[in-house]
DNA sequence: TCTTGAAGCTCTAGTCACTGGAGGAATTAT
DNA sequence: ATAATTCCTCCAGTGACTAGAGCTTCAAGA
């Protein structure tokens, strides 16, 4: 039997957030000591290393709760577990597409400064003026 | 004279964020008509555009706010703004990296699974599993 | 057994950058 | 003149936590 703080510990699960998994149904409401405090077992364990897992891939909570559904019936076919994670991959590529155009953005701004005054500083000017970038965004 | 809903078509911003960036001190508080609806002119469509494309590259606010008031003394230094910019390319490329990483880890786990039933799942084993990932996370 | 300090409890509010709705007033178009 | 649209303010909600107040319980040492 661990506390939350044991759990915490060994998930690097911060205690707050274990009671915020609980409060939004992705853990069970644990079972409770004598004086009213939380008691884990093995699969509580499993369970929070899964959703730290699927956290840590970006994965969000209604992503994650399905997820946990899925699980709990072996027997079903696996494509919506699949779909869930491609289309989480198809969304992580667009944001890879953007920050990369950033990126590229931010590198031309940055190198195209002299580094003398506000009033030629081309971080400034390429703010303000739309027309100095390349590509559109 | 503007009205906000045209400021809004103009800069592709909209209504009530014009307003909220008016409420965080980014534009200043606009005249008003007879009947009290805000009125623009053509200064305030260039600030605007200006924070509009700070907050397309990523910029936070406290970051825009600094800018705007570098900006205001043309005759100061610019290295303030290039840091600013040159920090949030950090961040960038941190996200980058971040990013690169889960899409691996995400390739690697859809094109594991056979797609059949749960249990077999690759996607939910690797989730459960930590010790199926490659590299850490 | 007593004490003390750490860790636990609940509840509330704050984070960031908006976004949406209610309820009412002003403006614009017909 | 009337109807439709836009505007106003104020308040609440988003996601995934995080932090604090004020209180209770637990574990370890004297």
């Amino acid at each position: 039997m661990l506390s939350i703080g044991d759990l915490s510990k060994r998930t690097g699960v911060k205690v707050p957030t274990i009671r915020y998994y609980e409060q939004m149904g992705l853990i069970e409401a644990a079972e409770r000591s004598e004086g009213n405090q939380r008691r884990y077992e093995r699969h509580d364990l499993e369970r929070l290393a899964f959703i730290r897992h699927a956290r840590d891939l970006g994965l969000d909570i209604p992503a994650i709760r399905e997820l946990i559904a899925l699980s709990q019936h072996p027997d079903q076919p696996c494509a919506n577990a699949d779909r869930i994670a491609a289309d989480h991959l198809i969304a992580v590529r667009e944001k890879l597409e953007k920050l990369k155009k950033l990126e590229h953005e931010l590198e031309r701004i940055i190198s195209h400064c002299d580094g003398h005054s506000i009033e030629d500083c081309y971080v400034i000017r390429a703010l303000s003026d739309h027309g100095l970038c390349e590509g559109e965004h």
